[in-house]
DNA sequence: AAGACGTGGGC
DNA sequence: TGCCCAAGTCT
């Protein structure tokens, strides 16, 4: 039994595409094909809704609007444009890449499955994505709404939580993508599960492709798509301090450059461990140690909780002073309020200073 | 294959 | 409040 038997795929991709055309929303990465541009926003749109990515789309097209600007940009400055997205990783790869394609490429972004999806940060369905938005090349491009749609069109009850699903779906549609028109097609089913096709409740009322759905016709349409569930995030106890030396600088430090919110800085902080001493002594001990300094660290003063995708924060926050010399380096730095505006801060030490300047 | 990797919004 | 999500990729 194929999925596809009595599926009519001609008159599917017309009713999907004429919907599109009518119906899609103006969106800033939309304007023309810059493959440079497709690039970026399907890069920003991972795991990210639309409203969240427009402003830092055009703040960051405004700052680095061509694969040249962007490949000569300092990574600070790259990093600071993405400051508050989240997924960091996702801009050093991109970064990384543009780099790849100015050096290697002469600065044109490749037009093959095999060359896009080398570059890194770029899996398979951005390497779809860009190959038929950019392109018009025929190239599946399967996210999360298109598991979504296609699982119900055609009544598909595989786990769309499991790699192995995603290549399933991808074979699907390299048999009912348009050919003519294989961005509309790839971009009206994201679209479609955007606006009509949602995760609950989908109005189906307003489906245009309601009359091929398996799932409406047999009114399993909020069953659809199965998708297992995520393991809980872990919670954490970290204790972090805002340390002032005697100028009202504030000591700040550099994460590792891979890992958990790589290459952003962060007040000092550190994981509690046991109950054999205080948080205080803990913290204290710590950072005496890794920054070779002298602090006096007061009374904590408020506590942050910052939930990640995978663990959770639980920040007891301290106030302190430094005693003496601090040596800056590369990832140790001491910052008036002003300078660290230019600094990139993850979410969770954004408030940790917001709490300190309220306090 | 499954876990790491961020954040803000909806209900 | 707590859970699920939102145009995934890397290891």
């Amino acid at each position: 039994m194929n999925k596809l038997d009595h599926f009519n795929i001609d008159q599917f991709q017309l009713d999907l595409i004429s919907w599109f055309e009518q119906e899609q929303r103006d969106l800033p990465w939309r304007m023309d094909k810059d493959p440079y541009k497709v690039w970026v926003s399907e890069i920003m749109l991972q795991q990210t809704r639309v409203d969240t990515v427009i402003p830092y789309f055009n703040n960051f097209i405004d700052q680095f609007p061509t694969i040249e600007t962007l490949a000569e940009a300092e990574e600070e400055k790259v990093l600071k444009a993405w400051e508050g997205l989240g997924y960091y990783s996702r801009v050093r790869n991109l970064h990384a890449a543009v780099k790849e394609v100015a050096e290697k490429y002469g600065g044109q972004v490749p037009n093959t499955a095999k060359e896009i999806s080398k570059l890194k940060g770029v899996g398979p369905y951005t390497t779809g994505a860009i190959l038929s938005i950019a392109y018009g090349v025929p190239e599946p491009a399967v996210d999360g709404n298109v598991m979504r749609v296609l699982s119900r069109i055609l009544s598909i009850w595989d786990d769309i939580a499991k790699p192995k699903t995603r290549q399933q779906f991808e074979d699907i549609i390299r048999e009912i993508i348009s050919k003519e028109n294989p961005s509309f097609f790839n971009q009206a089913l994201m679209e479609l599960g955007a606006l009509i096709c949602i995760p609950a409740n989908p109005a189906c009322l307003l489906c245009p492709v309601r009359n091929h759905c398996r799932a409406f016709a047999e009114g399993v349409q909020k069953e659809l798509p199965v998708k297992s569930k995520k393991k809980a995030p872990v919670p954490l106890s970290m204790a972090a301090v805002v340390l002032q030396n005697e100028d009202k600088k504030l000591l700040i430090h550099k994460r590792p450059d891979k890992g958990l919110l790589a290459n952003l800085w962060e007040f000092p902080n550190h994981e509690s461990i046991s109950e054999l001493y205080t948080q205080k002594e803990q913290l204290s001990d710590f950072i005496n140690q890794e920054f070779k300094i002298q602090t006096k660290i007061g009374e904590a003063y408020t506590t942050i909780q910052h939930i990640f995708s995978h663990l959770i924060w639980n920040i007891t926050v301290f106030e302190g002073e430094i005693i003496g010399e601090v040596i800056e380096s590369d990832s140790l730095k001491l910052v008036t309020v002003e300078e660290l505006r230019q600094f990139t801060l993850p979410v969770s030490h954004q408030n940790i200073l917001k709490s300190f300047l309220d306090r």
